[in-house]
DNA sequence: CTGAAAGCGCTAACAC
DNA sequence: GTGTTAGCGCTTTCAG
């Protein structure tokens, strides 16, 4: 037998469907004696309203599409996590586009954002360009960015200028005149927009500092413990011009860079102080002093704002900043030979 | 202006709604002529067909549900790429729901996968019961396991009990007699069935040559790098009454184990190897030896097979096994004290 | 507060 | 090969 429709529902309670599609939706009024009956007899019958249905008749679909470079890198995962948990809570479902890099960018961006089935999308850490966001929201798709510049559209993000400069400044205060910095590369700008800036914050503490900063210390990797474990490697090499202290735009490259010392019989702070970005799990276990910047919470916030927007009034592109913290742990200490500051 | 619909595609070629539908979709016979002038028409007016509509008056709506208890793990995001791509590739939609461990699991089962907007769904790892596993086929969502069994529903997953086996034997034939074990609970079967499988590979192998397996050396850690760690440091500690090799049921774990045993001083595979499963990037910088079981391709497949399923007749419950492959590289080597094996 | 009825935009028989 | 037309199952004016 097909599943109970909104009709069978009806007759069940004596009242029309008009009636039912209120009851159940909580939209318009309907006497309790009426709802009660609606609920009862939907209970029975155990229906569950067409989506698509409802979906084409409404207009609206409470779907929200998640659009992301990659899904399989903490970053990202971690955002995810918190949107899908906060849309599970508002009741909506969740549709993921996955670019996959740049593989799937055009695929993504026409053949599937634009079928008008989304109520709205989040993009994690994604720099479109002022054509692709008007498309979205020419297509009538409300696009909020977290973690990334989106032109036109309203973001959430922390301040990485900042962090770059407060990560810099904690190695400064504890004596460190050598400070190299492990980050992504400026082309990565279009998935990791904050690299530059977390690399800019840490020129500039370093430049207010009156310290030289090096080529060879503006190290390129590409935010993987392996790559950056490499470079971290080959960084620290020459015993006679190495840095005293790293500050890695990611835990995972941190935690790399960590290992690296460890590999070529340096301690960690003695030797070497490192610290990252992200308060990644891993992090713990390496002992590693990082910023904290929330990235789960990112996610939940990000709903939260689409919801409102969804449902209110307010569409200026806003563009919020969120708080960043410190936690201090065991793998950054004084520079080698001092007494240091601590 | 509202977006155009089929109709204004129809008058603007001069056929009719029906052609249209038939030019766009491929299905049924179009004069060439005619499929020519609607694409025209199609492209001109910037035409897009509605999902809702299409998926309402078809029943079908190239949407397949990806149900996981985590998205921040690296083996589920892995198989989620996977399965993301070749969605993708087939022009299908994703939708995810994230059970995170068990909170949304009533919610996910009840509110979300049965409102009948799905053509499918691939549960990741997931122990369903049968009950549960029979509420969606019964709501006529095909299901298909990847990584966990699935009574009454196709499955796609490798040989834990077998990877355990293999991985053990690996260890003995270098020489090793004390062997301890870091795996999953019993009681993650939920979500981790295959850890009670890989433990029980490793007491096969090691009951097979004729060798001790005390619990102190059966370690019950929950899949992460850092716990994993804490646990390695405690069963390393003693020095009079140590393993002299350790097998991970997944690489996070044989990586935090790797790093216990450095902190503990000893070298890796010089007074301990270390054997994991996945091939997790991470393991490369880590020198891990480990079985790579092909996560993102278990993605991949599990989607033909799907839409195999979905395309076709063939709709016997088949549980596939899938290969795995060791990946030696410097984390293991002969017993300490010995000539060795290799 | 409730019912009747007109669609939402497309697909799939069924005719021609 | 192509057009006609009856829905798909629900929401939402508009009356009452």
């Amino acid at each position: 037998m097909s599943p109970p429709r909104l009709q069978d529902v009806a007759a069940r309670a004596g009242v029309s469907t008009a009636t039912v599609s209120r009851a159940l939706s909580g939209k318009g009024h309907v006497s309790s004696r009426a709802r009660a009956r609606v609920q009862q007899a939907a209970h029975e019958l155990g229906f569950v309203v067409s989506y698509h249905a409802s979906s084409l008749a409404s207009g609206r679909s409470r779907n929200i599409g998640v659009v992301l470079p990659y899904v399989d890198r903490w970053y990202f995962s971690t955002v995810l996590e918190g949107v899908a948990g906060a849309l599970m809570e508002a009741g909506y479902d969740l549709s993921l586009y996955n670019f996959e890099g740049d593989r799937y960018r055009e695929t993504v961006l026409t053949d599937f954002l634009l079928r008008k089935r989304l109520d709205a999308a989040v993009a994690i850490s994604l720099h479109l360009n002022p054509a692709e966001t008007q498309q979205l929201l020419a297509a009538g798709i409300p696009v909020l960015g977290v973690g990334g510049p989106l032109v036109g559209a309203p973001t959430i993000s922390i301040d990485d200028h900042d962090v770059g400069r407060r990560a810099t400044e904690h190695l400064i205060a504890l004596g460190h005149r050598r400070i190299a910095h492990l980050g992504g590369a400026e082309e990565f700008g279009s998935h990791f927009p904050m690299s530059s800036d977390r690399r800019a914050g840490w020129e500039g503490a370093m430049a207010a500092a009156g310290l030289a900063v090096g080529p060879a210390w503006s190290v390129v990797s590409d935010y993987t413990f392996t790559d950056a474990y490499q470079r971290a490697k080959n960084l620290l090499a020459d015993p006679a011009d190495r840095p005293t202290a790293i500050f890695a735009a990611s835990d995972e490259m941190a935690a790399g860079a960590v290992l690296a010392a460890r590999d070529l019989g340096l301690t960690v702070p003695g030797e070497l102080s490192v610290i990252g970005v992200d308060a990644h799990p891993i992090g713990e276990a390496f002992g590693l002093t990082t910023i904290d910047q929330h990235a789960r919470e990112q996610g939940v916030h990000a709903v939260e704002r689409l919801l409102e927007h969804l449902a209110g009034t307010n569409h200026e592109p806003v563009h919020e900043v969120l708080p960043a913290h410190f936690v201090v742990r065991s793998s950054t200490g004084p520079v080698p030979g001092s007494a240091g500051r601590s």
